[in-house]
DNA sequence: TTAGGGTTAG
């Protein structure tokens, strides 16, 4: 007589499973409910859920176990709403009742809150909730289902907690973001002498990182070594992602290298470790070291390296990666990865590609719009990323959330759409969003740019004041507006209250001097950062101290500062001694820094214009054709000049000399009317600024092609009178617009805000009382000298060279 | 004869 009953417990393959099936069967052995049941358990466990779901099919007599077996192989493939009418079933049909083990596996089934409670209801009419198993199933349901207040009652409710039950709360509460009430439940549990074992150990070590414990992180090392636990995987898995959130990498590849066996969650955590801190080629070696281990990546493992790539900056290996990723079979289903690529494509500057990639996701959330608005917003293409942001908000069910604000408000901020950007501040009052720090931060910020330094302080006065970024956003606003001496008061307050400033704040704080000339205030900041607040300053302060410096005319000392500077000096610290240069005519030193941008950064076109320029201005002809030859050689244009203003909640762009505006007539018409009112009250055209040798009217006809003339005058044709009229221009406003847009604002008594590439203009009633003043003043004092030296180079060349741009095409 | 609780995420 054979022993079905054993040889279904001990069968370990399917193979060994069918013909014990078949014997079952012809031995009529089958119809007894006790062998039908451990055949059925048997497939389950084997995972052949047709074979399972046929066995219960047939299976005369259906005991609970039974049903509790097939509940339980519906949620092991995933099929939730099965298992679920399969318990249902088991209710209204079957003469079985559902016992303390139908529960657990019925919660398991949950996919949401109100079906979860809806079972929770039940196992407390039957009886069953003051089981330790089902009480422990609701506790990891509710916190998997994120209602972790209905968690932690079911858990304070239980009667007896068992190690299991601990578990269950801790990691619900570090799943939720609650690590320090994980921490506490920790202690509770140590405190009452609790064993702490492998699950207890990888529940509670999430939360260390985001406690910036890592004294709790190396204590638990210290009991797993002691006890043995340190060579579990999970352990092991939860320890590398501990120390690699911590900071502590090596720590983490030790734990790596101890490893007898890893699995995908350990190539994951460490790949993700490294790329988490900045070490891409690392972890893009891991990687390779992941596929050749033989474990296969998963979504995970992609976006990690999506991630990597995109901070590496190497678009090649981009494409390949994006290669491997459409190879492998990423999921165009799968937004994680899918945001993943967007994101990847903004960071190495393909706005395009980021956009198609986009395109091609069946399935967009918040983060695919926040990541596309990023990608735009940070590649310089700031209108297009508030176009984008308009139509996320015709989409229905995508709300803007933190992260959406933090992309829009800058974009704003860039090209002064300040309509737009008070809209999005409307937005987040009815949000609340206004009172995230975060959101703030960018709102002050938009203000300033924008050029409402009233209303910027004005909401940095409401705004919580722990934080650093609001006082960075501020001191910055200032600092362009021209208010130096109000930043560094406000630095003061700053240090007062407690508020540790970061290397931002300096940055903020000594380009607000630079700008405002104050020399010495801005060295003793730069002392300061050093020895009081010991952070140690990187090439972005230098370059503030080298401007600073440099406009001052102490251009020994700050050649000085950058040859003892101890890190490598980068563009921005030469292109500032280059600026000071050309303003105060140091050619020989300017040559000298020119060398050195020229090999940094090559592809700029600004710095063969300064260079060039500043030739000009010493009368060096040779050098001008030098320096032209050269930028032809490397076949640079020269950035076009655009300037925008903002009507009716829309951005315009003008191109200098487009003529592409729909309303382009219009304009023109306006242009001619202004112009004749300004020259009948003493406005006379500076042609110097004009780069073509051509005739008079031609002039006077480029001149008014700028694109900052275009964007007023559309501003002036399309707003009510009085309204007060906001520009902003990417590169420096030439001396001719500044002119005439004093006789402009006299006129059409209107205020005009000019924010370009360096700092605000405010034109009032003929006049200009922006924080350049004194600059524009100091150049204009040489101004017969300019105009004499532009003829010379016009004579000379045919065509002259203006601040910051080239006249006609370089190639 | 059946059961719960564990690590990685844009």
């Amino acid at each position: 007589m054979v022993d079905f009953g054993l040889r279904l417990l001990s069968c370990a393959t399917l193979r060994l499973a069918r013909p014990l099936h078949a014997l079952l069967l012809v031995s009529g052995r089958f119809d007894d409910v006790i062998l039908s049941t451990k055949l059925l358990n048997l497939y389950s466990r084997l995972g052949d859920l047709p074979s399972a779901a046929l066995t219960f099919r047939h299976a005369p007599t259906k005991s609970v176990i039974a049903w509790n077996s097939m509940i339980a192989c519906y949620v092991r493939h995933g099929l939730l709403p099965d298992a679920l009418a399969c318990f249902h079933r088991l209710l209204l049909t079957s003469s079985a009742r559902p016992d303390r083990f139908t529960f657990p596996v019925t919660i398991k089934a949950c996919w949401d809150l109100d079906r979860g409670k809806r079972i929770h209801s039940l196992a407390f009419r039957f009886g069953f909730v003051w089981n330790v198993f089902v009480s422990a199933s609701l506790v990891h349901m509710y916190s998997r289902l994120g209602s972790i207040d209905d968690a932690r009652k079911a858990f304070e409710e239980m009667p007896y907690k068992d190690q299991g039950s601990w578990n269950a709360m801790l990691s619900g509460l570090c799943q939720n973001a609650k690590a320090a009430e994980a921490a506490e439940v920790f202690e509770e549990m140590m405190t009452l002498g609790l064993p702490m074992g492998k699950v207890t150990v990888s529940s509670i070590l999430p939360a260390c990182a985001p406690l910036n414990s890592l004294l709790l992180g190396v204590a638990i090392h210290v009991y797993c070594i002691k006890h043995g636990l340190d060579s579990d995987l999970f352990v092991s898995n939860a320890f590398i992602d501990m120390y690699a959130k911590s900071g502590r990498l090596e720590e983490a590849q030790k734990v790596f290298d101890g490893m007898a066996d890893m699995d995908l969650v350990t190539w994951n955590s460490i790949i993700s470790g490294y790329e988490q801190a900045g070490e891409v080629s690392s972890a893009l070696k891991l990687f390779e070291g992941m596929k050749e281990s033989g474990v296969r990546p998963d979504r995970l493992t992609l976006v990690s390296l999506a991630s990597a790539v995109g901070q590496c900056g190497d678009d090649r290996t981009g494409r390949t990666v994006h290669g491997y990723i459409l190879r492998r079979g990423w999921d165009s289903r799968d937004t994680v990865v899918g945001n993943a690529i967007v994101d990847m494509y903004g960071k190495l500057s393909k706005a395009e590609a980021a956009r198609e990639a986009f395109d091609r996701m069946p399935v967009k959330d918040v983060i695919s719009w926040n990541t596309l608005i990023t990608s735009y917003s940070q590649n310089g293409l700031a209108k297009e990323a508030i176009e984008i942001y308009e139509s996320m908000q015709s989409r229905e069910g995508i709300a803007p959330i933190q992260g959406t604000l933090a992309s829009v408000l800058p974009a704003c901020a860039h090209v002064g759409a300040l309509q737009q950007g008070m809209k999005i501040h409307g937005r987040a009052v009815r949000t609340g969003l206004q009172s995230d720090v975060f959101v703030a931060t960018c709102l002050v910020d938009m203000y300033a740019k924008c050029g409402r330094l009233e209303e910027a302080t004005h909401l940095f006065e409401q705004v919580p004041r722990r934080h650093t970024g609001p006082w960075n956003a501020i001191i910055a606003g200032l600092g362009v507006h021209g208010h130096g001496q109000r930043a560094l008061s406000l630095f003061s307050e700053m240090q007062e209250e407690g508020v540790k400033p970061d290397q931002v704040t300096f940055v903020s704080l000594l380009s607000a001097c630079s700008h405002a000339g104050l020399v010495d205030h801005g060295r003793r900041c730069f002392e300061q950062m050093q020895t009081v607040h010991g952070l140690s300053p990187s090439a972005k302060h230098y370059a503030c101290m080298v401007d600073m410096l440099g406009r001052a005319g102490r251009l020994d000392a700050a050649y000085e500062l950058i040859a003892t500077m101890p890190v490598k000096p980068d563009s921005a610290v030469w292109g500032a001694l280059l600026g000071a240069c050309r303003i105060h005519g140091n050619v020989e030193l300017g040559k000298l820094a020119s060398s050195h941008l020229f090999e940094i950064d090559a592809e700029n076109v600004g710095f063969y214009v300064l260079l060039s320029n500043m030739y000009a201005k010493a009368g060096e002809w040779d050098g001008v054709d030098e320096v032209r030859s050269l930028a032809r050689h490397r076949r640079l244009q020269k950035t076009p000049g655009w300037s925008s203003v903002e009507v009716n909640k829309k951005v315009n762009v003008f191109f200098t000399g487009g003529q592409s505006h729909p309303r382009y007539e219009e304009i023109q018409g306006e242009l001619r009317a202004l112009l004749a009112k300004m020259k009948s009250i003493g406005y006379v055209p500076d042609y110097s600024f004009v780069l073509q040798d051509v005739e008079e009217d031609e002039k006077e006809h480029i001149l008014s092609s700028h694109s900052e003339r275009l964007a007023i005058a559309f501003g002036i044709m399309s707003t009510s009178p009085g309204t007060p009229i906001r520009i902003y221009k990417n590169l420096r406003v030439c001396g001719d617009c500044h002119n005439a847009t004093k006789f402009i604002s006299k006129i059409t008594e209107r205020e005009i805000v000019v924010r370009d590439s360096n700092r605000f203009h405010h034109f009032r009633d003929g006049g200009c009382s922006c924080g350049l003043t004194l600059q524009l003043r100091d150049s204009s004092s040489s101004d017969m000298e300019d105009k004499k030296q532009i003829m010379q180079l016009k004579l000379k060349t045919r065509v002259s060279i203006q601040e910051e741009q080239i006249a006609s095409p370089l190639v």
